[in-house]
DNA sequence: CCGGATCCGGTTAGATACTG
DNA sequence: CAGTATCTAACCGGATCCGG
């Protein structure tokens, strides 16, 4: 046991020793998301030290919430899966994000953005079903930012599967998005409306108009989006 | 803001910045519970300095989870309250604590026993409707322990209230439970049950058969002891 | 007694660099 | 790609003290 305890015979204690701890629930709700390896799920918390990544994941793995799988298909690497008691964690870590959706100020967060963590975010939530049974291609364009993280290109394939690529994979782009970071991200969040953010020009659709109008759709949105908001 | 942010604009970050802090869902609990002084929130909290308690109430009053108010009958006294926000927080909170009553294995947490904490929470859920409307008073007595946490009275009056005492109030005792601490914590939290432990020795009752015979149900139990348990 | 504030030593976390 | 290692800053626990 890493953690001082909080000796408490109550079951609310017992749990918080295993997750009220700095980065654990995050680093879970990337779990629950479906990331498996160890750069994935940097990828998805990418302000945690690998460090303490690494010492939350050996935590968890203690509390049996977490089970560590050798692959071998890249071979001596690791894999790390929710167990049943972990998979468990999802309906807590759902009622975690819809308080905080409902309650938390976004104001400061919307000062801290990220376009991968966004773009990361976006690719895993598509719905494809109502995209055209062929490669589809959607670039979006945030021209306030560097070179680097300006360009970002969302591929769906026939068999639904989605890529990102922050380089040109060279294909025919069937829209292209240009918009600046927060107001995508406010989109994603559920704050704000592709249609409102239309209007307003802060988002320039350009490419197939069967796409553009079923972009609220397809945009899979975060799962908490749907939660109304009632912080000052 | 104290806390350092996780930097993320995903509503269970921006959540977890406000929960999951050291103590914090703990001391949630007890405000669910309804606990609103300073001194009633140390009690059930009894392992937290006053020193943090007071620094994670302000935190929780800037984040809009508690708000203080200045009382007139005690006077130049706080009462704290949770806010509509706060008490939105309830089902994160039992969410928590069922799944810390699945699935953390419990052998750690019961070896850190506390007679005190034990019975403020059996006077707080204490199920007052099937017991007789005159004042009934039920002795409790842990012969492992120290004379100074040996016994404790809990007295029901016909109003309902409970209270609990642990210098002799000088009633007549209308059943003495005699039981060591850890079978006594572990029928509060679902793990066994009162008729269990009578037969094993382990629970011994003395005095009106009526609240002998009801025992399992006016002991009100732990709110979580309904939940299943499937930890090793 | 109530409601904290202060000080100090140990632990945890963040930043950055580095290795197989 | 998948983690370690190292160093520093922040946080926490425990004890003590203080004003009303």
């Amino acid at each position: 046991m890493t953690n001082a305890s909080y000796k408490q015979f109550c079951p609310v204690a017992m749990a918080a020793e295993v997750l009220c701890t700095r980065w654990t629930v995050v680093l879970l709700r990337e779990l629950v998301a479906g990331s498996t390896r160890f750069n994935e799920l940097r990828r998805g918390v990418p302000r945690m030290s690998p460090a303490l990544l690494s010492k939350r994941l050996s935590e968890l793995e203690s509390a049996g919430v977490v089970e560590r799988e050798r692959l071998t298909d890249p071979p001596d690497v690791d894999a790390y899966r929710l167990t049943r008691a972990g998979r468990d964690l999802q309906p807590v870590i759902e009622a975690i994000g819809m308080w905080g959706q409902k309650w938390v100020e976004t104001e400061p967060s919307l000062e801290n953005l990220d376009p991968e963590l966004l773009m990361w975010d976006m690719r895993r939530n598509l719905d494809t079903t109502p995209v055209p049974d062929r490669r589809v291609v959607i670039e979006f364009i945030y021209p306030e930012l560097p070179r680097s993280q300006r360009k970002w290109w969302l591929i769906v394939e026939p068999d639904e599967t989605v890529d990102l690529c922050h380089i040109d994979p060279g294909f025919d782009v069937d829209l292209y998005a240009t918009v600046d970071l927060r107001t995508m991200t406010e989109i994603w969040m559920g704050l704000r409306s592709v249609a409102d953010a239309v209007d307003r020009d802060a988002l320039l659709l350009v490419g197939s108009s069967d796409l553009i109008r079923s972009m609220q759709t397809w945009l899979g949105l975060s799962p908490f989006a749907q939660q109304e908001k009632l912080a000052s």
